[in-house]
DNA sequence: TCTATTTTTTCGAGCCTCGAAAAAACACTG
DNA sequence: CAGTGTTTTTTCGAGGCTCGAAAAAATAGA
């Protein structure tokens, strides 16, 4: 069972509340952290004195805009950037990229590399991902001691404690355990995180006051991905990254998915799907293994164009992502929704549908008020989500225990 | 955003750790108690002795089985019985139930009442459970001082604040704030929760073994209910209590739902759907308001003796639960289910087609090991959630924060 | 320069948990 | 039956943490 309160944790669990409200709010004053904590100022005073000692917060005499008011200014206090670094790598396919953030945030460096993924071998794919983690960390502008963390997403199924990819459609491996690979080479802790639980993650961050504490972040691309953030917690499954909404059944015994499954959502909305469709091919037609961009815009414009199997291929695509939602609002209730990736920017296309299907399910009762926010370049989300969640752990695992509960690590890993 | 932890709350939260902890394991030791807690001897010795002292714990000399051992035997902590007292009143289709139950657990007293619920005023359904609970309270036998908490559970849809039942099938009215109305005719606080969740939240109390931190308990009734429990915490809704697996949705379009829109789960799974199938009506046929036990029993009589249309219904039944599964289990991962209610005892006519449904789905690599109980009296589930949630509420919220505690509970008030 | 105002720090009080040692309560042994 | 060993529980002082109140610091306005 959950565990006692210690007397340490204490000190620990506030020092975590002021380093992610500084993260939050940018340059609070030590009056604002007491605020949004509930602490009492002696408290934040104690604690921000040692932080600034330790290097992670720094003071940063910001009184200019807001020295309107009388008395002594407020001191701003502001996350070090130079406290550590985090590395962010992203592989989707046929596409490897690496950014590195400073403790503050900033992308300091990047890197990025087209691959064939779908024919790479085991050793191929972890080498490619090794090395192009080794470049960055043989750079010498980059204070290789100061990097705490890497955070690696991929588009697929990782398992429920970030440390494997089990299965991705972007290559034939299955199983990689990523983050102890990385760990092992480089000995800088790792986590494996799924794409689109990176994009709901970014998408909290960019956006605080739509995308709050539920909300939901699909995927419209090849395939169809969901991020889920529930009560202010990212959505995983039991065993794995969960949260497949691109895998409920549409149609019992339907079309084809890629997954070799048949009436999948996505063998209806993903890419392939719609491009099945449009070419009037048959539902049982094995999915093609990547439609380009360009082609999928050329298919959009068509299907704006003309009311032809172009239009009927988006229609379908909005149906099952409708009754596919229907189902998920049946157990979750309804909630924001982001579209994220290529296909978002065909929304137009696929919203009456999509709509149309929500207002026969359970959900249908809010049809009206369940807003679609679009967002097609998912990359960019997927990297900052990484980036959030690597310095997040930095935040709460590495320097909330300060610097003597590196003891209290240690006895953790004893017990 | 969340709230620091004050210097009080520790004592707060090691408390309530302690009372859950004996809630749990019975008659643990307090050697035992620091053991699963993790806290120190001395700092459990301090809290027992506080909570001896405030008459929630009992010490009880249990000497008795385990003094084989050398040394100072252990002394056996137990719940005081008389330390409080919590009501369970469980509200179904024509039926009111509510039990006394004592700190400990045990039922002191209870009574039952047939009513006519679908067609009962919004005043008189009211009136009746607030004249049960009133019954109860001036019962002589009962020390009205000790009722420290009231929880009903209805079948249907209650508010994430646990505090309204928004829409039930056993009733034409909608919002009723019950928790309020009892709060204010007896001025103890009162919650209501939805009757599915307390199904689940009862199997981890009877087999914590086998539901541990993720399951699933659905209900098979007149309709289709679920409470899920994930990662250790009952699943609810954003807005409501959520988990309307019956109402996701089977075939788009399909058969006519009990709640007016086609191709839910229940459609095809519930007592009334079996039964308009069993009989070979349309799928467009209005839903018969009530299919009694026995009417049901003799159904699943007749399917398992010859391969005529009743067979066919619950295939059907069958098929449809197990794409619903199998879209639950693509997003939270396969669980351990149980199969409540009636219709649970006819569960081998329908497993075959759900077994089969599943291995078409997500879930399907797994559905060897998907396992299934049975148990086909729901109403002793219910009303044992109910009275665990309310104890628990008790332990944590009243217990829990102690004499001196109740001035923070009023500082809260007014914050 | 003085005053009012706001932010931040300082300081002592009050709790809480912990480890070590002492006390308590028994079984076993000769 | 007294002595010894063992295990559980309590006691006690030390060390931390947060809090409120008061003091100090830093500025705008008069």
């Amino acid at each position: 069972m959950s565990v006692g309160i210690r007397h340490d944790d204490l000190r620990r669990r506030n020092r975590a509340m002021v380093i992610s409200a500084v993260r939050r709010a940018g340059q609070p004053s030590r009056t604002e952290i007491a605020a949004t904590t509930g602490l009492s100022h002696s408290t934040i005073s104690a604690i921000c004195s040692d932080l600034i000692q330790e290097s992670i917060l720094t003071e940063s005499r910001a009184s200019e805009a807001v020295s309107l008011k009388r008395g002594r200014p407020q001191v701003g206090l502001g996350l070090n950037p130079e406290a550590a670094a985090v590395l962010a790598v992203v592989l989707s396919l046929n596409f490897l990229s690496v950014a590195v953030i400073d403790y503050a945030g900033q992308v300091v460096a990047e890197e990025q590399r087209r691959l064939d993924t779908l024919t790479m071998s085991r050793d191929e794919l972890i080498g490619e991902c090794v090395a192009i983690v080794r470049r960055r960390l043989e750079d010498p502008d980059l204070d290789v001691q100061s990097v705490a963390r890497i955070a690696l997403a991929i588009q697929g199924i990782t398992d429920s404690h970030a440390r494997a990819m089990l299965w991705s459609p972007i290559t034939p491996q299955t199983n990689i355990a990523f983050a102890d690979i990385l760990e092992r080479e480089f000995g800088i802790p790792a986590i494996m995180e799924n794409d689109c639980n990176m994009m709901a993650v970014a998408l909290r961050w960019r956006d605080p006051d739509r995308y709050r504490n539920d909300f939901i972040a699909i995927l419209l691309s090849h395939g169809i991905g969901m991020g889920l953030v529930l009560k202010g917690e990212l959505f995983t499954g039991t065993h794995s990254s969960g949260g497949e909404f691109g895998h409920m059944i549409h149609r019992p015994g339907g079309a084809l998915c890629r997954c070799g499954r048949r009436g999948c959502v996505e063998a209806y909305a993903g890419n392939y799907a719609i491009w099945r469709n449009a070419r009037q091919l048959s539902e049982n037609a094995e999915p093609v293994a990547d439609v380009s961009d360009a082609d999928m815009r050329a298919l959009a414009a068509r299907a704006r164009e003309t009311d032809g199997p172009e239009r009927e291929a988006y229609r379908k695509a909005g149906e099952a992502l409708g009754f596919g939602l229907g189902s998920l609002f049946a157990l979750i209730d309804p909630a924001p929704v982001a579209m994220v990736g290529a296909s978002a920017a065909a929304f137009d296309l696929i919203e009456p549908a999509l709509r149309e299907a929500i207002a026969q399910t359970a959900g249908g009762q809010h049809s009206g008020s369940i807003s679609f926010d679009t967002e097609p370049n998912e990359l960019p989300l997927i990297r900052e989500g990484c980036a959030m969640q690597a310095l997040n752990f930095v935040d709460q695992e590495i320097f909330a225990p300060g610097a003597q509960g590196k003891s209290g690590t240690i006895r953790k890993d004893v017990a």
